[in-house]
DNA sequence: TGGCGAACTTAGCATCTCATGG
DNA sequence: CCATGAGATGCTAAGTTCGCCA
């Protein structure tokens, strides 16, 4: 390769339209620079590049190096008759093309990219979003976010230095450094390894004395010694922990085997050597609907066979749940109506005279009796007594008992997703192809299973067998199966709060924390990068950076055939980011879960004349940014860092790195001293921190806005109150007026007339809801004791004080006084009430304002996977809140590794 | 060296449940 | 004390990574 010349014909990653060249001329390089020192934002036009920019777009310099860049101008491939999805031609993969327009405008009709959420119509009008976290965010955090990463490289520094000092004294380094080489060597091994280790059922052989397999107390010896281990001389200290520490007490009965305080497996290629379970749970069989029920077609009753009934019901259902925006889908309703009408076509559907149908139209079918019926049936589940509910619950228990654990090398292990998917709707994400497509019913024909070699093979329904059995040790799953849309692997795996699963975290955490150890280097490295005339390593190191700073995914290639179009760093497409000179970057793309990243960045110069250059003409609208990158080639550089180094470890780095940072700084807080509700917070904020740093969003609920609402006028209508009792101190005694200040009496401005007639109607109507449904309520009690039900008249009686109170604010208006109410008025207790309202507006408005932060942040994506729960851990011990406060049960089950390895340990560190 | 199969982690939405406050 | 709604859990789609193969 080497000459530009080859690179066009070659393209050496996604040729997806226009290539760059593959080396930076010095001379390039130059006029970039030159354009691009004038900070003078706009005017940055260089002399050869012309008047370009118009700050947003791009302004490439199209000339400078004339290097022949004979760029593969048009590759718009207008090909792709149709299918051809095995893309014969190496060249690219598919590409999508055609789509390049329409994507872009990303605002296609049912796309929901977060925020922009279901129609179309709103969409555009909302995002709020986007206007709202414009500069402020990328920009405000950046600071931040650059103290922390200073932080990081000269703790990596420190790391090494403290270690290199520990290797000389190996004592009892508990948790700390010492402990982290170790998993390292096992994903050493790994590679190593790897696939030569092919043989399956290897034993493992302890080598060096299993002896000090010490371990867990009162562990079962056997199982344990049966995993093999080999300690590497670090025959850690734990043991002293492991004297005191208190019996686990938990609520298994089981001793529990305590890995984490075990000696590291060498090779951890092989994950069991005993497996038992009893296979999958199938999904109940379908239950026809009874004769009555019926979908309607252009207005008459429809019988379908069992199969396609089966399948109106899918979406029937769907018609009665909360949000039923997958039914609005274009997309969606096109690829049911496909499958639907094949359901018809293969097993028949007849009008009332027993005649065949056609059904055609999709405008003609009518589910509505069916959603009736289905809705009923979720009624009359809802009203079950508390006896029948039970026992339905006891039902399924029993049903679910047998594969709720597996035995896993001797141990008692809970299993996670045994239960079979049922046959449903795919409801794929964003504006996915297929989305809407019938999920077809899973067989055991389909069903791999994956079992120890001795253990019984759980028994397939009557009249079936699976797949196949087999005895991999190497695999964690259980049983397996493919299905139907996509030709997706579904796996059958142990639950989170497992062992493997456990294992297989602790390992992500102590891989990103190694990480620290290298990150001054690799910052170093790619910042040198930044400037490489080599096209591919200009690319990746600019990539680097972007996953470093922005905690960007590496972004695969897609088959954007078959998939959403989505994006992670190295597939960022030449429209996905603006450049605003002299440094900001903004992004605006479709991420995992089609969710949409939308940040302007500030960041280095070189960084940004990397930006600018990537995106120079002749590239355009659907052309990949970094053309010469993806993620293998970037995988690959990553891991000569560090074994196991890989583009995912950075946003693990990131996220944990950033926590650990931010509840340091906690400490300086006053309030960190505060109730257990203060420092709660505290910690959710920085929860809260970390999320946005990750991108991890949810759906604004369609009925949050209003919730929002409500919550702003309850807090209107208590300063209303808050108003009118001051008022009633004036009419208890007017000389409070030069007391307190004329100012003090007046009411806030937002609180104009009309809006006091609204509220006034509201309390009005709500004083009269509310003695009405009192009254009914009493009478109620009166007819359940057999005794006289009260009269009409006395329902009126009482609403008397409603037009009372109409009367009162009627004349409180008119008046602009207010009488003072209640018994025993005095000043002094409308001054204390007046402060218990102010307390209330406060709570309101912190929650309020909470609500509003996290309306569209997920803290638990981050705190599920991303934050090292030891931090959370050792956090709640130095603030002594209870870990409750932030792990919730099955999250505690999940983390006990955590919990109980920092136990004592208040000084850990990320 | 890229494409693909496979395996496992990450992700948001749907649904359930249980605490809370009207 | 029951109805709500927030938070917990369940579900499964959508990513990343790795190894193998041609």
């Amino acid at each position: 390769m080497a000459s530009d010349s080859s690179d066009d014909d070659m393209p050496i990653a996604r040729a997806n339209g226009r290539l760059s060249s593959s080396k930076i001329s010095r001379t390039e390089d130059i006029a970039l620079d030159k354009s691009m020192s004038k900070p003078s934002g706009m005017a940055g036009l260089s002399i050869r590049n012309g008047p370009i920019e118009n700050g947003e777009m791009d302004l490439d310099s199209p000339s400078t190096n004339g290097s022949k860049r004979k760029s593969r101008e048009s590759i718009i491939k207008v090909d792709y008759k149709d299918e051809s999805e095995s893309d014969g031609e190496p060249l690219a993969k598919r590409q999508r093309s055609k789509k390049v327009q329409e994507s872009d405008s990303d605002d296609e009709p049912m796309v929901k990219a977060r925020g922009k959420k279901l129609p179309p119509s709103y969409k555009e009008t909302a995002l709020p979003q986007s206007s709202s976290d414009e500069q402020p965010l990328g920009v405000k955090l950046a600071k931040k976010k650059a103290d922390i990463e200073r932080k990081g490289e000269l703790e990596a520094k420190a790391i090494r230095a403290k270690e290199a000092k520990a290797k000389a004294t190996p004592k009892k380094a508990i948790k700390n450094e010492s402990d982290d080489d170790l998993p390292l060597a096992s994903s050493h091994k790994r590679q190593a390894n790897g696939s030569t280790a092919k043989r399956k059922s290897t034993v493992v052989k302890k080598d060096e004395s299993d002896s000090d397999a010490p371990i867990s107390k009162k562990s079962k010896a056997a199982s344990a010694s049966a995993k093999g281990k080999r300690v590497s001389s670090a025959k850690d200290t734990k043991d002293t922990k492991k004297g005191k520490s208190k019996e686990p007490s938990d609520e298994d009965e089981e001793e529990e085997f305590e890995w984490w305080n075990a000696p590291k497996r060498e090779d951890d290629s092989i994950k069991w050597n005993t497996l038992e379970h009893n296979g999958v749970l199938f999904a109940p069989e379908y239950q026809p609907l009874p004769k009555n029920v019926k979908m309607y077609y252009d207005g008459k009753p429809v019988t379908l066979s069992p199969e396609a009934e089966e399948v109106a019901t899918f979406w029937a259902s769907m018609m009665t749940a909360a949000s039923t925006h997958h039914l609005d889908n274009p997309i969606f309703r096109k690829n049911f109506f496909a499958d639907f009408s094949d359901f018809i076509k293969k097993y028949g559907a007849k009008d009332a005279s027993g005649n065949k149908i056609d059904i055609k139209s999709f405008d003609l079918c009518d589910f509505s009796k069916i959603a009736e019926y289905w809705a009923a049936k979720n009624e009359a589940k809802k009203a079950m007594t508390k006896e029948e509910k039970a026992a339905a619950k006891a039902e399924k228990d029993a049903l679910e008992a047998p594969y709720l654990h597996c035995t896993w090398d001797g141990r008692k292990q809970k299993v996670g997703n045994f239960r079979v998917e049922p046959p449903s709707l795919f409801r794929g994400r964003g504006e996915h192809p297929k989305t809407g497509k019938v999920k077809t019913r899973v067989l055991p024909e389909q069903i791999t299973i994956n079992i120890g070699k001795g253990a019984k093979i759980p028994t397939p329904p009557a009249g079936h067998k699976w797949k196949a059995v087999q005895h991999d040790q190497k695999a964690t799953w259980l049983a397996m199966w493919q299905e139907n849309i996509n030709g997706a692997y579904k796996y059958v795996m142990l639950g989170a709060a497992s062992d493997v699963k456990g294992q297989s975290d602790y390992k992500k955490f102590e891989k990103a924390r190694e990480l620290k150890k290298h990150i001054d280097k690799i910052r170093r490295d790619y910042t040198k990068d930044l400037k490489s005339e080599v096209m591919a390593d200009r690319q990746r190191a600019t990539a680097m950076y972007l996953i470093d700073k922005l905690a960007l995914r590496a972004g695969n290639e897609k088959d954007t055939e078959n998939e959403a179009d989505t994006v992670g760093c190295c597939s960022l497409k030449y429209e996905h980011i603006s450049l605003q000179p002299p440094d900001q970057v903004t992004f605006d793309f479709l991420g995992k879960d089609s969710i949409r990243y939308n940040e302007t960045a500030r960041v280095d110069p070189q960084v940004f004349k990397n930006l600018k250059l990537f995106k120079k003409a002749p590239k355009t609208d659907g052309d990949d940014l970094f053309d010469r990158l993806n993620t293998s080639q970037l995988n690959k550089h990553l891991n000569s860092y560090m074994p196991g180094l890989t583009a995912k470890v950075f946003r693990t780095y990131n996220a944990s790195h950033t926590m650990s940072e931010l509840l340091k700084e906690l400490g300086k807080d006053p309030r960190s001293r505060g109730t257990i509700a203060e420092k709660v917070k505290l910690y959710n904020d920085c929860n809260r921190k970390v999320a946005i740093l990750c991108n991890h969003k949810r759906t604004v609920g369609a009925g949050h806005e209003q919730q929002m609402q409500k919550l702003g006028d309850r807090i209107k209508g208590l300063r209303y109150q808050k108003w009118r009792t001051k008022k009633m101190i004036l009419d208890l005694d007017a000389t409070q007026k030069k007391k307190k200040g004329a100012a003090y009496f007046v009411r806030d401005e937002d609180l104009d007339d009309e809006w006091v007639k609204e509220h006034q109607a509201f309390l009005v109507d709500e004083l009269r809801t509310k003695i009405q449904k009192k009254f009914e309520k009493d009478n109620e009690k009166l007819k359940a004791n057999k005794e006289r039900v009260m009269p009409e008249k006395e329902l009126k009686e009482r609403l008397h004080a409603v037009k009372d109170l109409e009367a009162r604010f009627k004349k409180e208006n008119k008046t602009g006084k207010v009488e003072a109410e209640g018994r025993g008025a005095s000043v002094e207790k409308f001054l204390s009430s007046i402060d218990k309202i102010d307390e209330r507006i406060r709570v309101l408005e912190t929650q309020a304002e909470d609500r509003d932060g996290n309306k569209e942040v997920a803290l638990s994506t981050s705190k599920i996977n991303y934050i090292d729960p030891r931090l959370t851990v050792v956090f709640s011990k130095k603030f002594d809140v209870p870990i409750e406060k932030f792990f919730s049960k099955t999250l505690r089950d999940k983390f006990r590794w955590a919990i109980k390895s920092v136990e004592d340990a208040e000084d850990w560190e990320f």
